[in-house]
DNA sequence: ACATTGACTAATT
DNA sequence: TAATTAGCCAATG
């Protein structure tokens, strides 16, 4: 088979599953955000950025709206603490039943208080 | 290959 | 403080 060398595929080491391996890393890091703590698409982003590449908060959204159902989902918001757009409702609740902090109108997370970074 | 869309963000008004 | 605008980047049609 030498008749690969005319068409750019992916790249050594990838066999196209690249898609898939982004997915996976933003919902098991999502699986690690603690009850009550909120991570935002962009720092979900950033952190999975350092070891898959990838970047980009509304990747990350898209990731969450389409395979987010299985994490705790709520727990991903925007960087100004607004609830995802769409579950707003269901996604207080559940932060409102983990403690988490939460601006007086209970609209909005206290992202200040709330941001959690991985550790470890 | 081009245009549109989107669970984003930061700056501006 | 809230609404608008512009920039961003990959997915989708």
């Amino acid at each position: 088979m030498a008749a690969r060398a005319s068409r750019p595929g992916p790249p050594p080491g990838h066999d196209g599953r690249v898609d898939d391996e982004y997915i996976e890393a933003v919902l098991s890091l999502v699986e690690r955000i603690p009850p009550g703590r909120v991570m935002a698409y962009g720092a979900v982003a950033e952190v999975v950025g350092e070891t898959v590449g990838r970047g980009g908060p509304r990747l990350v959204g898209a990731v969450m709206s389409s395979y987010g159902g299985a994490v705790p989902w709520w727990r991903v918001v925007t960087a100004s603490g607004r609830l995802p757009p769409g579950s707003e409702v269901r996604a207080r609740r559940e932060l409102a039943a983990e403690g988490c902090p939460m601006n007086a109108d209970g609209t909005r997370v206290d992202i200040r208080r709330a941001a959690w970074r991985p550790d470890n």
